[in-house]
DNA sequence: GCTGAAGTGGGGTGCCCCTCCGTATCGTAG
DNA sequence: CTACGATACGGAGGGGCACCCCACTTCAGC
């Protein structure tokens, strides 16, 4: 890649990522290659479509994401550690504007971001599940999902919600005794 | 209201409801009003912005299972009552495209469509609360926008998806037993 | 420096939401 | 049945959007 063309890219990615805390994920993509200093045409070159350009721009984010699974993945209790990592991972989603809406938009859930996502906490369901502490029929997919969708619905309820929410999912609805 | 702006005001719903099957909550106005037979202008008239129509169109079916959670009230069984209504709140919500993004966008939760759903469960979740089968700590809100999201997120991966991942969010990832 | 390839961005296209305002239609009072 | 005021209509147009085309500029190796 040319020099001038890498410069850009950069240039784009920081720009639409301060439009996306700005607007939300639905920013409009002229405004964002405004920002960045160059035609729009230069944009919708480097980023065929939104979802490309959302990819970019939270990739960073996800990578943090993901190498705290790493880091959980170490500790010596894997149920403690899957539940904390969902809950980091519903934190950074929901303080992320369009994240959650860009994760879980368009026909394909194969988007790049999701398949790091599963792949990273794999680990950690996988112990918690040998350990008993999680059903044998849930899976990655399943958890991200969830995570994904609670984060949406309360993106404009505030974090605390998220993760109330979160966890009576996790822990389901009827009270512990019985 | 004049015989001929209720005419028109009911193609619209209709046209709308086909154009949303077709296309989603974001399909375009225009074009419903094309279908509908009538000016951009009329439409416009009669629904100011675009949730303003999808709750025209969603109300009835709304209400439909507003129906069904008095119903189920009727029953002796108030858990599974309350397990059944928010299983067929999924079904409902995910068949119908763009219910649950239209029931989960903008800031304001208080559209007419969730209050309605809300209050109409309420009974459910009262009963099944009282009976020691549900946590204290959970509303209807909680439970219908709980619904809403994971609707929202297995819209794309069809409606076994959506029961499957509501039935783990009820009951809990840990396994029976333990 | 020269040159071909790679990259750029202004301008154009088509669609969108929404509004203005002259016109047509409705319901009623006479 | 007619005339009239209020109501509703829709074509036209403004402003914005995503995306594409192509004449031009910039880069990097010779």
């Amino acid at each position: 890649m040319r020099a001038d063309a890498q410069r850009n890219y950069d240039r784009i990615v920081t720009a639409a990522a301060d439009a996306i805390a700005h607007d939300g994920a639905d920013a409009s993509l002229e405004d964002i290659a405004r920002r960045a200093g160059v035609g729009s045409a230069t944009l919708h070159r480097h980023f065929p479509n939104r979802a490309a350009l959302l990819e970019a721009v939270f990739h960073e984010r996800i990578e943090n994401v993901c190498g705290r699974a790493r880091e959980l993945t170490a500790g010596d209790d894997p149920y403690a550690a899957l539940l904390a990592w969902l809950r980091e991972l519903g934190a950074y989603v929901t303080t992320t504007r369009g994240l959650a809406a860009s994760l879980l938009d368009g026909p394909h859930h194969s988007d790049a971001c999701t398949v790091m996502l599963t792949s990273a906490g794999e680990e950690l369901l996988l112990r918690a599940a040998a350990a008993g502490k999680v059903r044998a029929d849930v899976s990655m997919t399943d958890l991200v999902t969830l995570v994904n969708a609670i984060s949406l619905a309360t993106e404009h309820s505030g974090p605390g919600e998220t993760q109330r929410l979160l966890a009576l999912a996790l822990e389901g609805i009827t009270p512990p005794g019985a």
